[in-house]
RNA sequence: GGCCCGAUGGCGGAGUGGUUACGCAGAGGACUGCAAAUCCUUGCACGCCGGUUCGAUUCCGGCUCGGGCCUCCA
């Protein structure tokens, strides 16, 4: 049984699929105007681990799972500007950097990744709904959705509309009949690019797009629905209510997951602040995906997780001492106190505990797998991409020296592979060697 | 200002109304030509003040501090 918080319910509470054949999670996925940092890539781990569990629960094929990719948007209409290319430039190359930043963190894909601009159509006849609803209005060639229109409109975040304008730090646009209303539909000028619509050119306002794809692809109602903290307002609000008033009151998710974020010193890691740090800066610097995940997974997904050197060193440390265990073991039994820790609301810290303690190199395989961890064989991540015959022939040359007792000659043949990033260990078997 | 979250040892980080995980780092030891790896041993904590209780780190209230959202944001 797994349990997990609902954000909407502020409890964690059990966690029983509308249909347990056909699982529906939507999580946030980017807007590919720029490379992802660390902080972004932990809602991918986070829910990648979520999707592991969940199918071993209910069943492979049990799980739909959609991540999106924000390819229409301001800011990439603003870079693609800034480079004097078309959009589709930007989005496909950060698209495709993004993939490999995953593939990096070993974040499976998704079961679908639907792109906004594929999905205009349906995001349009969304929007002519909540319009015909009443929900939403035509104003000076955007449509808005009227929050007064909608009773229930800030139940997720736990704000009504007075606190919500009282505190609004932005100027309230004229055409807006009430201050808290957001945009559905935006012109878009001549060399902009856009969409006919029965409003004229223009593109999607980013809120209606998650509301569209997931009404697309999974349904009116989901069972999960995941992302930052950040996003609960507004961007999760008012895809609650767009959904919700454009089905007839059917909620728009069950179970609302929402990450914590990654800090760097006692603030959150954003590109406005300027503190990030890139999973590809990090890989460059000769840090393995696998560390960096398992970095990410240290700390419970809710809690901030502080970003310092000293927490990869440390995950490197305890990958090395898992690899050792596994070995090149094929999976076993899946250990039930890795399931346990994972079943209670996603405690990736316990589990890693308890897959430090499990002695049994196929269950340790099998159990890591869970978490995505051990994804490789003990010899890859020891030795692989190194040259072996070169290493040997050294080996060979230093246990000659040791032979003779010329400890100077073998120390330094060991210092020299040291600085090439090979760690020599004498055993009773002889001098086996590993990467760093 | 409003709403929300948090405060655990040098660091990371679970958890619990009473015997207080685990990891990293550190210290000591075994092993080693010396290291590395491994094994053994080991020190170190529950923000402050009240309350409830036989007993609170754990429950309640207040305070302080920190963070997040209220604008794009994972």
């Amino acid at each position: 049984m797994i349990r997990l918080y609902d954000t909407m319910a502020r409890e964690k509470r059990p966690f029983a699929p509308l249909n347990p054949q056909r699982i529906t999670m939507y999580v946030c996925g980017p807007t590919v105007y720029g490379r992802a940092h660390i902080g972004n890539a932990r809602p991918p781990v986070i829910f990648d681990t979520l999707a592991r569990l969940i199918r071993h629960e209910f069943g492979d094929a049990s799980l739909v799972y959609a991540r999106n990719v924000t390819d229409i948007d301001d800011k990439i209409i603003a870079a693609a500007g800034a480079e004097g290319v078309e959009p589709s430039v930007i989005t496909e190359r950060y698209e495709r950097l993004y993939l490999e930043d995953m593939g990096a963190l070993g974040v499976a894909p998704p079961s679908v990744a639907p792109h906004a601009t594929q999905e205009i159509p349906s995001m349009i006849e969304m929007i002519e709904r909540l319009v015909r609803l009443g929900h939403a209005y035509e104003a000076e060639g955007h449509v808005l959705f009227s929050v007064p229109s909608d009773q229930d409109y800030g139940a997720l975040s736990r704000r009504d509309r007075d606190q919500m304008i009282a505190g609004a730090r932005v100027e309230v646009a004229p055409y807006k009949r009430d201050p808290a209303d957001f945009v559905l539909w935006k012109p878009s000028a001549d060399d902009t690019i856009g969409w006919d619509s029965p409003w004229g050119r223009g593109r999607p306002g980013w809120h209606v797009e998650c509301s569209a794809m997931i009404s697309a692809h999974l349904g009116e109602t989901i069972d999960i629905h995941g992302g930052g903290l950040d996003l609960i307002f507004p961007h999760h609000e008012n895809e609650i209510a767009q959904s919700r008033c454009a089905h007839s009151g059917a909620p728009l998710a069950r179970f609302w997951v929402h990450n914590g974020f990654v800090d760097m010193g006692t603030e959150k890691m954003s590109k406005s602040l300027g503190n990030i740090i890139t999973p590809a800066e990090l890989l460059a610097a000769g840090h393995r995906g696998e560390t960096l995940r398992l970095a990410l997974l240290s700390a419970h997904y809710r809690s901030p997780l502080p970003w310092t050197e000293a927490l990869i060193e440390q995950s490197k440390t305890i990958l090395d001492r898992l690899y050792r265990t596994a070995g090149n073991a094929k999976p076993g039994e899946i250990d039930s106190e890795v399931v346990e820790a994972l079943a209670d609301d996603l405690n990736t810290p316990a589990a890693l505990a308890r897959l430090q303690a499990i002695e049994d190199p196929s269950a340790l395989k099998a159990s890591a797998a869970l978490l995505g961890l051990l994804s490789i064989e003990a010899d890859e991540w020891f030795r692989g991409g190194a040259d072996e015959t070169a290493i040997e022939a050294r080996i060979a040359e230093r246990a000659a020296a040791k032979g003779a007792r010329d400890f100077a000659t073998a120390d330094r043949i060991r210092d020299e592979l040291k600085a090439a990033g090979i760690i020599l260990e004498d055993g009773p078997g002889g001098t086996t060697w590993r990467r760093e």
